[in-house]
DNA sequence: ACAATATTTCAATAACTTTTGAAAGTTCGA
DNA sequence: TCGAACTTTCAAAAGTTATTGAAATATTGT
């Protein structure tokens, strides 16, 4: 396989892979772009390398900065912006991690807080099955919680690999 | 508050958290619906609960049965089919963590073992960049498809409470 | 076998999301 | 301060996904 259609594989399984993770597929190609790149590209580059205007690549380089996966640098005697990727891959899945986190887990949880305070008499099986059902849900929220800072904490590999020891 | 809110409250929030896990709202709007019921519901009282047409409860119900996630129960002495949901989150956890797998992970990994063996020189620069990327993404892919599959496999809390005892 | 009741399908359409590209805004060197 | 080079914005258009509801299909009791 050629190095030009290897690229062009991944760009489309990695666009494919985030359109399912609910990140818009071209953020995703944007950052497979810059994740295979030696150099860091311009928005220009950005624009031809996927064939999609300026506004749009615009926009979407900007949301990964603010994922905290891609950076601006300015290369010296160029007056135009470039743009890299973190490459260090679990660095990625922990910056992901936080923001999914931020976004999905932490409201939920103060939801499910409220929601406990609901009225009623513990006869009544629809109080009851509700108020069980909040617990449950309460109970595994917390531990994801819990495994997830652990996660996006662990900047290092070994909670990985003493994980991977424990659950062998 | 009273249930009639608290219920009204949950059920969008897990619809909202839903829709930003990539399952559509009405789907997990459907299972909150039925994780908070005492009993079966048929097809008419989800339709009426969430003022949802019959195609559409149809279609979201079936899919929450290809989940695993609710499950069809015959009443006695009734001609319609009623639902469930699993009322362990737990378990609710790991049929979504192995569907997601199913259609994501072990694409992706497929794919990743093909672009390893793009051609090419290892001084080209552009090959190196590319070739790292591969090898980089893919060690934590089967990083993380191991944790999936021990997540998957525990049935049990065993699991997790090991887990949160090495990570803390 | 029939009528009554329940379920499934699917084409039309509504709702939502992404993309475009031209215009407005910004920055910088001379 | 001017103008060239670049970046950002945003309203309109294109594209995508979800929902409806009526028609087709299936099931059940008599």
């Amino acid at each position: 396989m050629k190095l030009s259609e290897a690229k062009a594989q991944f760009i489309q399984s990695w666009g494919l892979l985030g359109a399912q993770w609910g990140v818009n597929r071209t953020m995703a190609q944007i950052h497979a772009l810059l994740l295979i790149a030696p150099e860091p590209l311009s928005a220009e580059e950005i624009m031809e390398g996927l064939d999609i205007s300026r506004g749009n690549a615009n926009m979407n380089v900007r949301e990964l900065m603010n994922w905290g996966i891609v950076e601006k640098v300015l290369v010296p005697g160029e007056r135009k912006e470039f743009f890299i990727a973190e490459k260090d891959i679990w660095r990625v899945g922990t910056a992901i991690a936080r923001e999914r986190k931020k976004r999905e887990l932490d409201p939920i949880l103060k939801v499910l807080l409220q929601l406990n305070k609901v009225e009623g008499d513990q006869k009544d099986k629809h109080v009851k099955a509700f108020r069980e059902t909040m617990q449950n849900i309460q109970k595994f929220a917390h531990q994801t919680d819990a495994a997830l800072n652990a996660f996006i904490k662990s900047e290092e590999n070994w909670f990985y690999s003493t994980l991977l020891k424990v659950i062998k």
